[in-house]
DNA sequence: AATACGGGGAG
DNA sequence: CTCCCAGTATT
């Protein structure tokens, strides 16, 4: 990995949020362009927040990204470009959490502080058959507490890293092969037939169902309409089209009779069609999204708001779209 | 202590 | 389908 033949604390920092609650396979790529975008601290804070969302477009978690360029721009003008030097220090900056803090100060500069991600509860949960739930508070302060008494206090940065790895490939989630794991005599999880079972984490979320219905202008066959998402909920400052949600499956009686729809067409002509009949579902892992499209075919701008903006069709590749959109748009335009 | 927050890959 | 990923911030 590129991140294995650097110490530089930026690159470094900049592996770690990418690759939380990420896989390695997913966030490599995005890794190489942000290095290559950005080659320092600087490059990243003098971005534009849009162009940041823009490369990190389809790794979800955004606010990852939100966060990363906040904290680009406070090392740079705040801290002159240098990275705080200790873990307590590392775990003020916005994004750095426990686990971020630990990689960081270990790895850039050989604190002793061990790092606890999901890898190293699952190898410390089975190796000492712990059942403790792992995003319980004593979960977390125990496995913090064990993982404090075994790094090896000569070359942190190599444990901390070599425990993850070991989580990845050999100790990992189904199917571990156990019968060549090289410490498989001291596994108490092992001994006690509890390996499948373990770590043990506390309930899974419940998911909600939405209805996005989004609406595609088409005007004079080379503008369309596009907004910001602003306030809480997912996919914040990313862009999409107008979009009308509903409790429930509605098609186009329910279009055409929205406030929002009607304040948008502001009384003039237009054709409306459904683009296609099967909903678009799109699974968050909190949420389930049915969406359809309709095309609006207008010959002048619609009325828009304060937050929307009639763009050509062919600038709208530059814009940050959750991937979903993002997929839209490849077929469609 | 719970919940929100993405998208994808593996089985 | 389910699980979970080199977690963090907010409520």
């Amino acid at each position: 990995m590129p991140w294995r033949e650097t110490v530089d604390p930026y690159r470094i920092w900049l592996s770690e949020i990418i690759l939380q609650q990420t896989r390695v396979a997913q966030g490599l790529p995005y890794y190489l362009s942000f290095v290559e975008a950005y080659p320092t601290v600087f490059d990243l804070a003098n971005a534009q927040q849009e162009e940041v969302l823009k490369l990190w477009q389809g790794l979800g978690y955004y606010s990852r990204a939100r966060n990363l360029h906040e904290t680009a721009q406070f090392v740079a003008n705040e801290l002159q470009g240098v990275f705080p030097s200790s873990y307590k220090e590392l775990l003020k900056l916005k994004g750095v959490g426990d686990y971020t803090a630990s990689a960081i100060a270990s790895i850039c500069y050989g604190e002793v502080v061990p790092v606890v991600d999901g890898n190293v509860y699952r190898v410390l949960s089975r190796y000492f058959n712990i059942d403790t739930p792992i995003n319980s508070t004593k979960g977390i302060k125990k496995f913090k507490e064990l993982a404090s008494t075994l790094i090896d206090t000569k070359n942190p940065a190599n444990y901390n890293q070599a425990i993850m790895e070991f989580g990845a490939l050999q100790c990992k989630p189904q199917s571990p092969y156990c019968i060549i794991c090289p410490l498989n005599e001291g596994c108490e999880a092992l001994k006690n037939g509890t390996v499948t079972s373990l770590p043990v984490k506390l309930k899974k979320v419940k998911v909600k169902n939405r209805y996005f219905n989004y609406l595609i202008f088409n005007i004079d066959g080379n503008k369309t309409v596009i907004q910001q998402r602003t306030g809480k909920g997912i996919w914040q400052n990313l862009y999409e089209f107008p979009v009308i949600e509903s409790s429930a499956k509605i098609d186009i009686d329910g279009i055409t009779g929205d406030q929002g729809f009607m304040d948008l067409m502001n009384g003039m002509d237009y054709e409306i069609s459904l683009y296609q009949e099967e909903y678009v579902i799109h699974k968050l892992s909190h949420q389930h999204l049915y969406t359809r499209f309709y095309i609006v075919e207008i010959q002048k701008n619609p009325l828009i708001s304060e937050e929307q903006k009639v763009i050509h069709v062919s600038t709208i590749a530059q814009y940050p779209v959750p991937i979903l959109l993002g997929k839209f748009i490849d077929r469609f335009y």
